[in-house]
Formats: C-alpha cells, structure tokens, sequence
RNA sequence: GGAGAGGUGGCAGAGUGGUCGAAUGCGCCAGACUCGAAAUCUGGUUUAGUCUCAAUGGCUAACGUGGGUUCGAAUCCCACCCUCUCCGCCA
C-alpha cells in the first residue's frame, strides 16, 4: 500500500512513475473519492462532535437538577433527527472509506529510481555472472532423466496421488533436498546472522493481506475452509515471516531482523498452463529457505544488497554458475520496489533460470501491516521489509543434479554437502 | 468435545452507566540535586485520522471484533473471535 499523503502530495509524479510498470493510476478517480471523502468526513466528525456535546450537558444539567428541554434545540437546531443523520453520514463515510482502501490495495509499489524502465524480462539489466557453464563431453540430460534414471524422482507416481505439478523423491535424492535445505539454513544462521523461524503453513486473510497477496491475487493462492473462514496455504515463508511483525512497534535497536525459515510452498499456478510442464521447476508444492529482513528505512537498500549477496553465497558454495539481474520496472512483483532475481544455470535447458528472487518492499507491506519503530523523537515510524530466496530448494536440486551429472549417468554430490549425506560421494541408482 | 476464567496503554494492573483516553506501579524521556552515578524529587510519556488562518490549536475515533440498549457505554445486553486452566481425545 502506497502512503496516502505522498499520493496527495505528489499524485502527478506517483501517476507518472507507476506507469513504467504499465499500471495505469486512475488520478482522478482519486482525487474525486478524495474529495467526497473530505466533506463527508469533516460533516461527520461535526455531527458527532455535537453528539458529544449534548450528552455532556444533558449528563450535567441531570447532575445538578436542572430540565434537559432545551439542550436539544440549542444544538441541533429544530426539525433534524439528528440521529438519523449522523446514521446516514457514517454509512455513507465508511462506503468511502471501503472504496478508498480497495483503491490503495489495488496500487502496485513504485518503482526505487535506479531500477531500468522496462516492459519484460527482456528488458532486465545483468548486474553480474558468477562461475562459467561447464563443458559436458556428453549430451547433457535434464533433472527428469537423470533423477528417473536414478530411481529418485518418480512424476507419475506423484501425479497419481495428487496430480500434475507434483513432484515424488525417493532415496538419495530424497536426501539431497533435505540436505540442501539444512545446509541452506546452517550456513545463513552460522554465516550470515540469521535466527531460524519455523512458521504455520497455514494462514489467515489478515497475514495475506499484510504481504499484498491479497485481495488482488487470491487465484493463485490455496485455500482450505476452517470453521467459517477461509485460511491460506502459504506461497511462501515471506508471508507467515513478514508478518511477524504486523501490528508491532519494534524498539529501533533490534533493527535489522534477520529471519530465515525454510517451508514448503503452495501455489495454485492459475495461469500458467503449459508452461515448465516438464520436471519440478514450476510445482504446486515446494520447498524454499526464505529469508526476511525488517530493516530501518535509511539502510534497506543496503540491507538489500546484502541480502541478495547472502543468496548467491549459497550458490557459490555449492559452485554452482549463475547471474544476478535487476529486475526492469515491467517485469517486477506488485509489492516490490526493486527486486534482484538470481538465475543458476541449467545445462538441461541450456539457459539461466531463476532460482532465488530478493525484493525491497520499502514500506509497502510495513504500511499494510503496521509493523513500525519509533524514530528519535518516539514517533512510529514505518519500517522497511526485504525478503528473497535463499534458495529455493526444488530447483536448487535440478540445478545440482544437472550440474552435477556424469557420464555414466550417475551425480556427484557436492563438497559441501556430502557431510550431510553422511559421507556420500556419488549418487547412484539403487543397487537392487 | 466437556467445564471454567479472561481479553484495558510498552508491561503489570484498577476501573461495573457521566467530567475516563482511562487510577496506580514499573519502564521510558527531560529537568533538578550530584564531581559523576545511584537514590530522591519535579514534569512528560497510547495510537490512528482529520480540519484550518499550521498553534504550547480544534475536532473525531479506538478499552478483543461486530451489533444493540441509552441523551451518554471500557462499564449493561446479544453474537462472534482469541488466550489461559482442568478433563477427554490425539501426532
């Protein structure tokens, strides 16, 4: 949710810088509601100033025996109901109100200044390329073969309990994206100062409405009826995370909090039939380690850099090839002011793929969720929030078992994680 | 699932129809005292919104949420949500 002052302040400006991520803002529409808002509010809060004021002198006038007749007429003047009319003018005040917070959900984030104006991926700005795509003297395969042939990865069995876009692990495999996950999360806590969170999966309206999930893009989320409410199935540990701190003043010098969380994620991927149909990149269920920052607003783009950088690190251990893009105004997330996606090479498809994405909402979800600090004069200030992936852990897995392939067919496991796969060196097809 | 208790400011906790946005304590901030600190004393300290001629200004709203009664509700009534305790069931 953007501020409402700086939409007062600088509607033009606001108009003209939304419209590089192709949003069209409605400022007259805006300006219209503000108005109407304006006069039906000023003669509300009247009407009940009033209201106050004759309760406190009928309540008087009791007190000290006096008659109460004429305290109606002296304020209200006489032929008004005046109940009825402070009635309506409520209604009618929190009508706009209603319409006026739909308008502001609706509104993307603006753009940070240095992020290229753009219309698509196309337009995205390489910022760095780390490692070089190795050279196979075989035909590279990709994720599918090599973990079908390695009895690990099992597509029809998945789609017979549960259907298309899941993914069923067997034995070392299996292992392996376990042990991705705890290495992921061992080094962002030992390395990288993070506390780990474990989080409900399940959520609530208010928690998706803090992160800007909804109300605009409840098609792409699960939702399971509880009671007489709906909850969510988190898309992604940025939600239960993030909201952490809705609702909540945090004293200033807790700032940053570093969270990493590692969940599976839930996503109804409306809208993207026929797209990365093939193997476990685009899956209604997922494992992903998040992390989340809630920073001061003066050090978030800092925070940013940092956070993207402890992302990659993930990659560089595992030496894995990748790049780092920004993201160009067109192709950004709606609650994002800036977003760095990180793309791992996959030799399986000859091509970048992302594989962790890391934004700075600034206080677009913050604003949404209350979540503040006090500046130095004790004044609630918003704080900022970051969050990207540190990695998602499915594609992680494609990207090593790809990377990582061997002639014969078989996958080497990584230095750094074959003490998690006790000792494992090499993956293999089962011996039976 | 059954029985009970409770939801009030950063925290604890009073307040059961009026001048209560809310006692008191703790915490925090400023000042006094002090060489300095502690202790003590004095003052301040919820949040959101809004108006205007922008001030040491006015007004509105908020005591879990939503409705109701009333001139007037933190306080009374109804519904719901949440938390806690005990019993049952259960990974």
């Amino acid at each position: 949710m953007l501020d409402i002052q700086t939409l007062r302040k600088d509607l033009d400006a606001v108009t003209a810088r939304l419209a590089h991520r192709s949003f069209a803002l409605d400022a007259a529409a805006f300006q219209a509601l503000e108005a109407e808002r304006k006069a039906v509010q000023t003669r509300t809060e009247d009407l009940q100033a009033k209201k106050n004021r004759y309760a406190k002198e009928f309540g008087f006038a009791k007190s000290k025996g006096e008659p109460t007749d004429g305290i109606a007429g002296r304020i209200y003047g006489e032929g008004v109901n005046p109940d009825a009319v402070l009635k309506q003018s409520e209604e009618e005040l929190k009508g706009i109100q209603a319409r006026m917070s739909e308008f502001l959900l609706s509104v993307p984030n603006v753009p940070h200044e240095s992020v290229p104006v753009g219309k698509s991926a196309d337009d995205n700005v390489e910022v760095r390329k780390v490692g070089t795509p190795k050279k196979f003297d075989f035909p590279a395969r990709d994720h599918v073969d090599i973990g079908e042939g390695l009895k690990g990865l099992d597509f029809d069995t998945a789609a017979k309990i549960a259907g298309a876009r899941f993914t069923l692990m067997k034995g070392p495999i299996a292992r392996l994206h376990r042990a991705l996950a705890q290495f992921m999360l061992d080094t962002h806590t030992t390395e990288h100062g993070y506390t780990e969170v474990y989080t409900p999966y399940l959520v609530n309206a208010d928690s998706m409405r803090g992160t800007g999930q909804l109300p605009k893009f409840e098609q792409d989320l699960f939702a399971v009826q509880h009671n007489d409410s709906k909850m969510y199935l988190i898309p992604t540990a940025e939600v239960p995370v993030t909201n952490i701190v809705r609702d909540v003043i945090v004293p200033i010098e807790e700032l940053p909090l570093k969270f990493v969380c590692h969940t599976p994620c839930f996503r109804s991927e409306a809208g993207s039939y026929g797209r990365d149909t093939r193997g476990m990149i685009r899956q209604h269920q997922f494992d992903k380690v998040e992390l989340v920052q809630i920073i001061h607003p003066e050090y978030s783009y800092e925070g940013l850099d940092q956070l993207t950088g402890h992302a990659e690190a993930i990659l560089k251990k595992l030496e894995l090839p990748f790049r780092t893009v920004t993201l160009c105004t067109g192709d950004m997330g709606f609650s994002a002011a800036k977003t760095y996606d990180i793309e791992v090479w996959l030799p399986g498809q000859n091509a970048y793929r992302e594989i962790s994405s890391c934004s700075n909402f600034e206080g677009f979800q913050a604003r949404r969720m209350q979540a503040r600090y006090r500046d130095d004069k004790g004044k609630p200030q918003t704080v900022h929030t970051l969050n990207g992936s540190g990695l998602a852990v499915g594609r992680t897995l494609v990207a090593v078992l790809e990377n990582y392939q061997r002639a014969d067919g078989n996958v080497d496991v990584p230095t750094v994680l074959q003490a998690y796969m006790g000792g494992l060196k090499v993956i293999e097809p089962p011996k039976i």
